[in-house]
Parts: structure tokens; sequence; C-alpha cells
DNA sequence: AATACTTGACAGTGGGACTATGAAGATGTA
DNA sequence: TACATCTTCATAGTCCCACTGTCAAGTATT
């Protein structure tokens, strides 16, 4: 028993090890001396817990993207429009990979083009997040929130895409340079995808874009409208009106 | 002189081949030999023309990329709008891609993640492409075009984001399964990041969104009044009226 | 014909992933 | 305490591949 977790840590420090030292330098010029060394262990301890060198890489983002699915899988449930469990799936994913950096840059730069990562459980993990994110948007069509006529597939990928290359591009050249933290540009980020989808809500009517000089003219008219005279100065509540600047 | 030309095509075969192995199999799973094979020439050869097997891999994208650079640099400055220019650079990307499957499969699935590629030569040449792409959002957000508050790496992050993820995504899951061209997408994919930051063109003015009664209720008070009996039933010319649906 | 340059064949060298083996501990059980 | 089992380690060795060096055989160029 007392055994059991003997084994469970120095598991957990064999990958531990090896996360940091893939993401450091990268999973080719990682050795598997440097990463016993650096988790006290030999490299026969290793080969025994891990088959081979890929193994061990493909093992180690198993725990982190199952259990973030998981507590997605929990948390949307509860956000009852499309737009708000969207933005919170982005922003797990905006935490996720800058609260880990060492994950993120393993599975941005290193596991990401690697064919046989994808057919591991690590990877069916994130595949499945990445599906939620789909159907995210899937509902929002069939809801009338989105157009009907929106590419689910190419706002997912407009999505994940944008996020992943800002990641990428955090990564590659040293992280320190970046103004703004990717928290701040989400919001804009998803304003500009949503309001390029959502369906206009005034689809039923009809919209009327005036200059000032024609708006102050029809002003005029509707202040000496006699059926206008008895209620307050505006027309009505239903009549939506929004300025610009 | 016909050793010049010998040599160059010799270089050329080797390059020729390195990049069908490298993007096929991987940088890593490919050998020397197996590409000297391939080529005709001696392994020798090989270390002749290119130090190392990481040189003969930085090798290859150079040619295509400058080329890829110059030919925009050409033609841009005859496209006088900045949306217009953006949409040639983004179709140059896309036609780049898809009409050199391995070029994209080595750039975005061994080159993007190698952080001394970033020193290259090529690499130059693809940053001052996406540097262009920048400058035209600078340059619309400076002429009026963009919103003020636009961030251009943000947009162009998106931009360039979701193209190589589409891209990336065809390489990996098999390039068949997809029914829309990326040539096809591109078109809407403009319009919903395009319309995100563009400056509403009634900006000075004022919108009226009415639903279907209002309009009517309007509609009546309009021609009601005795200043607009005399002209035509419409209104005035600079008045925009857009109907939806 | 003579010289210089290019190419190829081949034999190493070295590093690193992986295997095999047996000894040394650690743990569990009678 | 003695014995059996399981884990860890150290070591030695295999294989593969990038890379080096050498030399001989072409192939221009003069």
């Amino acid at each position: 028993m007392a055994d059991r977790v003997r084994a469970k840590t120095r598991k957990d420090r064999i990958m531990d090890a090896a996360l940091r030292i893939f993401a450091e330098k990268s999973f080719q010029e990682a050795t598997i001396s440097e990463i016993s060394k650096e988790a006290g262990v030999s490299e026969a301890t290793i080969y025994e817990y891990f088959g081979t060198k890929e193994d061990l890489l493909f093992a180690i983002p198993e725990k982190i993207s199952n259990d973030t699915y998981e507590e997605s899988k929990a948390v949307l449930p509860y956000i009852k429009d499309v737009e708000g469990r969207m933005r919170a799936i982005m922003l797990s994913y905006i935490q996720l990979y800058e609260s880990n950096p060492h994950y993120s840059a393993l599975v941005l730069l290193q596991l990401m083009s690697n064919k046989r990562f994808r057919q591991t459980a690590a990877h069916a993990a994130i595949r499945r997040s990445a599906h939620s994110l789909l159907d995210c948007i899937r509902e929002g069509i069939a809801n009338g929130t989105f157009r009907p006529d929106a590419d689910a597939y190419l706002i997912r990928s407009m999505l994940m895409g944008t996020i992943e290359h800002l990641f990428i591009h955090w990564h590659m050249q040293g992280m320190p340079r970046r103004d703004k933290t990717m928290m701040e540009m989400l919001d804009p980020f998803l304003e500009i995808v949503l309001s390029g989808i959502r369906v206009r809500k005034e689809q039923q009517g009809l919209t009327l874009h005036l200059n000032l000089e024609d708006a102050r003219a029809l002003g005029q008219i509707l202040q000496n409208d006699p059926a206008l005279q008895s209620p307050a100065q505006s027309a009505d509540a239903s009549c939506a009106t929004k300025e610009k600047n």
C-alpha cells in the first residue's frame, strides 16, 4: 500500500521532470538520461513505467487534459445562454494555457503536429473539449442566436486557431513581450467573432440610417405631428433608438 | 558553367527529395540515407551542400517564401483599398498552402515550432509577409476604415491563426475530408472579421431600429406631413434605408 | 596534358534510445 | 527471524543514425 503511494510519486516525479525538460528544450533534444537525473531515478525505472520515450511524452498531458474536460463538463450546464457558454470554454482554455505554460508549450509545439498523438487518450480529451465548443455554436445556430448560414467549423477554427496562434507566438518569441494579457484580449476578440455571426435583433422590422441633417428633419416632422403631442417627447418604448458616438 | 548548372540541379534534386520525405514522414523520422537514395546522390554530397540535416531542412522553404513575398510586394501597391489588399494577402497564403501541400506541411508542422528556424532567411521572408498584413490593418485603422480601438495584432492573429489552424487540421486528419475548399471559406471568414472592426458608415448620424408596427406608424406620420407632400413619395436620397428580410 | 574541383564509396566515431541481466533493497508473510 | 516477491538500480551491450575523414574516380578549365 505504501508501495503504491511510493510508486505513484515516483511516476509523477518522472512526468514532472519530463514535462519541464520537454517544454524547455524539445522532445528531440531532451534525453532520457537527463530526465532520469532531474527526476532522481535511474533510466531503467523510466523504461519500466513508460515503455518508450514517446510513451512518456504522451502520458504527460493525459491527466490535465482530462481534468479540464471534466471540469468544464460539470460547469457548462449551469450557463444557459450559448454565448456565455462559449466564453466560458474559451476562458478555460486561456487559463489552462496561461497557468500551465509548460503544458501549453508541450501541446501546442510538440504534440499538435505528431500524428501518433492523435490516437492517444490525452488527445481524445482535447477533442471532446473542442467538440463541446462546436456543439455550442451549432446550438446557437439552431436556436436563432447565430445566423443560419454561419459555418460552425469555421467559427470554431477562428476561436481555437486565434488562441493557439497567440500562445504559440507567446512561447516562441520569448514570453515577456506582450502589453496586454490574453485575458484582456478575450472579450474584444469574442465580440468581433460573435457580432459577425449574430442574427440582427431587428430582423423583422426596418432599419433606418440617417445622417445628422435628415435626422433633424425627421425630428421636426415628428414634433409637429398632432398625433404625438399628448405623450412624452419620445415616441414609443418599443422603438429602439441607438446613438453612435 | 555546365558545371554550375549540374550543381544546381543536383542541389535542387536533394531539396525536392528532402521536402517530400520531411513532409510525408517528419524531420526526425527521415534519414539522410533515405533522402540520398531518393535524390540519386550519395550521402556525402548532401553533407557537401548542406552542412547538417537541419541546415537542409531550413534551406528548403527559403526560395518559395522569398518568391511569395516578392510577388505580393509587387502586386499589393496596385490595390488601393485596405480590405482588398488584406484579401489579396490572405488569398495568396491560401493559394500557397493549398498548391504546395508539402511546403505548408513543412512550415506549419515541422518548422513553426523550431526555435532555430526563427533565425533563418526563410523565416525572415515569412515575417515580412506577416508584417505587410499588419501594416494593412494599421493603415485601415489610421484612415478610418477600421475602428480606432481595434487591436491590429489581435486582428492579424485572427487572420493568420485561423488559416493556419485550418491547414494544420487539413494535414493532420488526412486531407480528404472537407466539403468546402479553403478558397470558398475565405470570403465568409473575412466578412466576419472585417464587419467586426469596420467603422459603422452612419457613425455621424442616427440609426433607428423599428419593428413592423412602429415602422408603419412612422410611415403614416410622414405621409400626413404637409412638408413632404410635394416631392415624390420617398423622403430624400441621402436617407439610406435598408430592409432586412 | 595538367590542374583544380566535384562526386562517390566506404570506413569510422559518437551519441542516444532501448534491451537484458543480475544484484541490492524494500515489502509482505509465515 | 527467515523466506518470497516486487521494485529499483547499475552495468553492459545492441542498434540506428548523424556526421567526419579519406581516397579514388570522374569532370571541367586552362
